[in-house]
DNA sequence: CTAATATGATACATCACTGTCTCATATTTT
DNA sequence: AAAATATGAGACAGTGATGTATCATATTAG
């Protein structure tokens, strides 16, 4: 998050502007502060004074989408539910943010507090492989890391198809689900 | 391509600057000219010497790797041989390409020179997929679309693992087999 | 060996983006 | 309503990348 004393952002503001930068990068990476401004529609100079520089405003965009996937993730989780269950309400929560997630993928990020927040993603979901493992949902000769990849990698197929008006939300979240049990089984 | 009709490029120098542009775009987007000529051990002027400008570059290397991907498809690849067998060669002659063939998915190219060219790639798997179907080696439900998808990013989740040190080329190969095989299954 | 020419180095102009600053205006707060 | 302040618009300098041109040097071809 960036802080500047001297100024309060207003929250619709704040918003316009993230909401384009996550739009503008998730459509090219090569976007330009002036890029944004203007598709939120704000001053350039509004944008120079909340956000440091360009790269902390891409930090915030990093961290708010993690923090968006996690609370999706979360929200439809419950523990004490088979594993299966919680895979197929991870890949319904997870692929129609498809098109605010994607641009993590493009770009890279250095910053140690948020690669430790990407971290934590990956390891919510080995231990969801480890837990299909135990209830024989998978092979447990498959690698766990094969796996992580493998569920990370159809999130972003499935949110493609839906993108491309092949699939809806659902029948993408169920070809995914279908294609992983059975693929890693 | 790029033709200047006023020099001929020699061999080892267009070699030398093709590998850094493809290994420097691989590892990040922001590439500079200057980044390229500094890595291929060659003057910047001589990058614009054989290259209109960074587009032309870049369709350059395009161009070159979709190739690449296409004869080492086919060079491996048998019409008479069972659509299973032909799956295997396929990945096995295209995870290893992993390295040069990763930021084609990064960068955009309007070129519909090149897009024809890449489409052909996917109609290629497209017919694959269709006679796996017909020999009952993947469920006639699965849409193609979906399971042609399922092929090209298991390849870059197969290359990926063998880019980290998890696994060797070809148990990459065999476990995206098996992966796609019994997930569209 | 000699001529032709591809390359490297350098200087140069241009351009786009960044980040800062100022001031008038719009909005919120009191 | 009045004060406080967030915003928009514009000017500004700095920076880095692009692309061109020139010339000396290295390499190749005849």
């Amino acid at each position: 998050m960036a802080k500047e004393s001297r100024h309060t952002i207003r929250p619709q503001t704040l918003e316009a502007i993230l909401d384009a930068a996550i739009r503008l990068f998730n459509a090219d990476s090569g976007v330009t502060m002036t890029d944004i401004a203007k598709a939120a529609g704000v001053g350039r100079a509004t944008l120079h004074r909340h956000f440091k520089d360009k790269d902390d405003l891409i930090r915030t965009l990093y961290a708010q989408c993690i923090e968006e996937m996690n609370t999706a993730v979360l929200a439809t989780d419950s523990t004490d539910k088979p594993a299966v269950v919680r895979l197929h309400a991870m890949l319904k929560s997870t692929i129609p943010l498809g098109d605010r997630y994607a641009f993590l993928s493009f770009e890279r990020m250095e910053d140690e507090h948020l690669q430790s927040a990407y971290q934590e993603q990956l390891n919510w979901t080995s231990a969801l492989i480890e837990q299909l493992k135990t209830e024989q949902a998978i092979a447990k000769d498959v690698p766990t890391s094969w796996a992580v990849a493998q569920v990370d990698q159809v999130i972003w197929t499935a949110w493609t198809a839906v993108w491309n008006s092949e699939l809806t939300p659902d029948k993408a979240a169920n070809l995914a689900l279908r294609t992983l049990l059975k693929g890693l089984s």
